[in-house]
DNA sequence: CATGAATGAGAATTCATTCAT
DNA sequence: AATGAATGAATTCTCATTCAT
């Protein structure tokens, strides 16, 4: 018996996200990444059903590490505003330590062909950010807005600077993020008298 | 290469944004749009020299349509804070008003495929944002930022409401929006005594 | 507009025929018809759908050139006896002219990829037949024998003995095959006294 | 490529026969019979040289069987109509018995495949048959025709109507059968003064 | 013996593009 | 201008077979 060669797999994930990131989810063709990957085209289709499988894990093994990364360590016994900064600075610097990650799952981001991951799947991404959320909004240190509204005037800014940085269009000293930080927590805490859409 | 029948041309732009936010830019094919505009394939080469400069035409066209309905009958004589929100409140309700455009723009926006298109096209898209952005620096009524964080404070954050609304994830009332509209703006808006990274 | 060439198409038909008859049917690629009716494998795609589509259009084909010239002036006024002969002489005669159907022919009948057709094309085949076996059993000229039966021990051993021609073990003179239809026809033809399986 | 394990080779005969059968000789892959006989793809090697041996030995096998069981308990020295009689019903019940060996050497009959296999191994199947025919013939029992169309009014279309059972299109009873061998030996018997192609 | 991994060759099919009318 | 036919190149994937354990 022969056992399955880790590092085959491996090769085959990593040159399917370095070609991925290149040149396009679709188009890289199995061939390409074989050749990369130094395996003969048969072989992927050992480790991977088909080339959407391929893809699919792809993606959950990026999300995982991503989630692993950011969320380790992470203890939701700190004040909010606290852990609110922790969490979106782990994420920062993750993708700016892993551009090859964040690139790969912008691909996903807005491709018809994310379909094919399990929606349940994506959700997991957020879930504890949108806890520290439910978290705050019940403590009263949150606005009282829907958790999609707190993303996209906090995470998602954030992830829209971390591509100006690999575009080299903007690039961020420590302070200046910290500033930044700083202008998300305030875009969401909660103020003596204001707060929801009904304000 | 040179057109002379509009409606053709047409049929064939239109039925190549449907194809491509159904499946995708590199899962649609010559032979598909063809089909659906009914037209032979031989056909589109004669308005377009080929796929790639297909794409690039109808990016071109997406972003002109999207540029002249957000930023027609735009006064820049206004008050800074009311042009920053007649601009975004006008680029909500045109990536609303035309779904399939704001899905179509999406679709390049992470693509590798997107090199396809001069920069400097892609630039006249923010431009009259960041001529306002810079105006409002000079008079001390907007943060000084770089532009591409203060985009990614305002414009972005919006954009990602769109796509929520778009997913039926979360469908702001006319109300909510104009309070996002107050928040985006709180955003940038330069306070009495803070302001810059520096502060 | 260019017209579809009906000389490629018969190439196709032509090329497959044989090369399936020569190497079987699930041994023969689209690429080895390709290359012997010379053509480009993508053009086999324009006349037919796919490979089924086109062994099942190739098996229909066949067939109906099999029926067409087996039943063809066939007139039904004739004697019983006299129809009988002719049918099968013609079907003898058919298939030793053209050798290169019955091989085709054979290789569907025990094949699981037959099933691909649908069988009430099939029942066709043998309709003028068993319209004959019919009439002759209401006069109480042939055995009263179900048409499978009467086919097993006319039609079929016929089609034996065509077998045995192709393969050279035995090529019957022209007296040598009126003898075997008289013994075919003794075979199912109805004595004064007896007949059905009863009897 | 010695054989041990009875069990695994047959477990892999077992699997390929009844693949076969269901999916016919080329669509039946090695892995496939390796899954099915809950063995591994390389283990198939131990037994077999290659597929093209493994589909020989399996037809040999399987006719050895046929063989066995049609002829064994024959006695030569009984009638010639009793030995006729009784090999072709020991036939008949053998494969009716035998379903999937009557189906699996039906899927050779017309293959190109068959040509794989020795033609004199062929020629041992109808051996007794023929030696039966010819006694018969020496001794003015049986037409004097050749032995193959002999068979093509005898063998052949019982085969027939097994393969017509198999299908369900006509099931005979016990009395039917009789009758239908009856049918078959006044097919070949000589009368007083008729016999042979010259007659 | 027995195995699962590994593979080069080849399968069916589609594609962007050009040709001939 | 407009078209359907035609195509070589490329795609995903499977197969019979061998390798390493």
């Amino acid at each position: 018996m022969k056992a399955r060669d880790t590092r085959k797999e491996e090769a085959i994930c990593h040159a399917s996200i370095d070609l991925i990131n290149r040149k396009g989810l679709s188009e890289t063709s199995m061939s390409q990444i074989a050749r990369q990957a130094n395996v003969s085209p048969a072989t992927i289709y050992i480790y991977f059903k088909n080339k959407e499988d391929l893809l699919r894990q792809l993606y959950l093994r990026v999300q995982r590490d991503a989630m692993q990364n950011i969320f380790n360590g992470y203890e939701s016994f700190l004040p909010i505003d606290e852990s609110f900064k922790i969490l979106l600075r782990k994420a920062y610097q993750y993708f700016l330590r892993k551009p090859e990650h964040f690139t790969f799952l912008e691909q996903y981001s807005n491709s018809p062909l994310l379909q094919i991951i399990d929606e349940r799947e994506q959700e997991k991404y957020f879930a504890p950010l949108f806890q520290l959320f439910d978290r705050g909004k019940q403590n009263r240190l949150i606005k009282d807005l829907p958790n999609e509204m707190l993303l996209s005037f906090t995470f998602y800014p954030i992830m829209q600077l971390v591509k100006y940085h690999q575009s080299g269009k903007l690039r961020l000293e420590y302070a200046q993020f910290e500033s930044t930080l700083k202008l998300a927590w305030n875009n969401i805490k909660l103020d003596r008298a204001v707060g929801s859409f009904t304000s």
